[in-house]
DNA sequence: TCGTTGATTCAACGAGCGTAGAGCTGAAGG
DNA sequence: CCTTCAGCTCTACGCTCGTTGAATCAACGA
């Protein structure tokens, strides 16, 4: 059997790899307050405490694990927009970045998840705003966020049947409509 | 000073009342893993032993304390579904009973009220999906349903402050073409 | 080769939790 | 007035959690 000791530095990276993603799909599965060190300690193989000694504390080890890539898109037409959210839904519907997923399932009940939340839809709010024109931009930017949001939740936490069931592009058929609806200034 | 002293059954009654209002309160405002029987005692003003001695255990509380009320409304056509599903929106601004808040809080990380509020949001869709024509009435039934999820979670749970700040017929005004677009089958 | 250092584990602590059972107290009822 | 009993409190058990500091072990540098 081929027993090469790894180099030191490899091996430290592949661990704190691992509880990386233990704690990712952990937190997502669960939430902040139902996962544990000494689960996700099990899930990678490893001592709780070595958890610890990585990363310092729960929290630290939530932040590191949830940091969610803040999608880099440039400046778009209104109608580029709504193709690009749903295409987004699309995305995660297969396979949303699982940080996301665990910072989503934490952020009604975790105060910290709770304001990363809050961070990253202002910063969504604030880039669909920009591509959308009219007086309540924002108030319609925000709008589009949240629906997009139910959607999310409900497809990927709440997994409601009618939901999972529908094919991809079908719930990006039909919710395009809605999402265009929101655009431009609504006729008085 | 009256010191009138309270007929037995009367005040069990008022006791079990001020726990499940306080139960309720804080399910709202923090979630399930977060309440504690103790601080649910303290807000009531009662030992957490009674707590316990009423109610049997925190899961029951939880139960007890949720109850939703299942919105008595009868069929409808499907411009009337709109309005009636954008007035509960504006009533859930305003007031929204906490019962359904506590549950909507906790319904990402606690099991039991996930498939309380899966059930809550089924017949929503239930209800929804018989008021509106056209082949796949379920499916847009549900898009409906977890738009005002997400809207409802923007702007009770997370307290999005462009939903805060925009006044609540606004808030129907804007969204109100987004749920028609869902009350027909789209054109191919 | 050997001491050093960094990766990893062991064992335990202190706190907070849900929960249980015995005990207290004052209204109810004869 | 005295007994009973329901409403309520006190005290404590057992468990799990996050966290810590010492101990172990193997890779590294001289």
């Amino acid at each position: 059997m081929s027993e090469r000791p790894l180099p030191r530095a490899e091996r430290r990276r592949k661990t704190e790899g691992r509880i990386l993603d233990a704690a990712r799909e952990l937190f997502a599965e669960v939430g902040f307050e139902r996962t544990t060190i000494r689960a996700v300690a099990r899930a990678a193989e490893v001592d709780p405490a070595l958890v610890m000694q990585y990363f310092g504390s729960k929290q630290e080890l939530f932040r590191r694990a949830v940091r969610v890539t803040p999608a880099p898109d440039a400046g778009l037409d209104a109608d580029g927009l709504v193709d690009h959210l749903l295409a987004t839904l699309t995305v995660k519907i297969g396979e949303l970045p699982q940080g996301s997923l665990a910072m989503m399932r934490s952020m009604l009940t975790h105060p910290e998840a709770a304001a990363s939340a809050r961070e990253a839809l202002a910063r969504q709010i604030d880039r669909v705003a920009e591509s959308i024109p009219g007086e309540d931009a924002r108030l319609r930017a925000a709008l589009m966020t949240v629906i997009m949001l139910g959607v999310t939740v409900g497809h990927q936490l709440l997994e409601l049947d009618e939901l999972r069931e529908a094919p991809q592009e079908e719930l990006a058929r039909l919710l395009r409509p809605s999402l265009r609806a929101l655009t431009a200034p609504p006729a008085p």
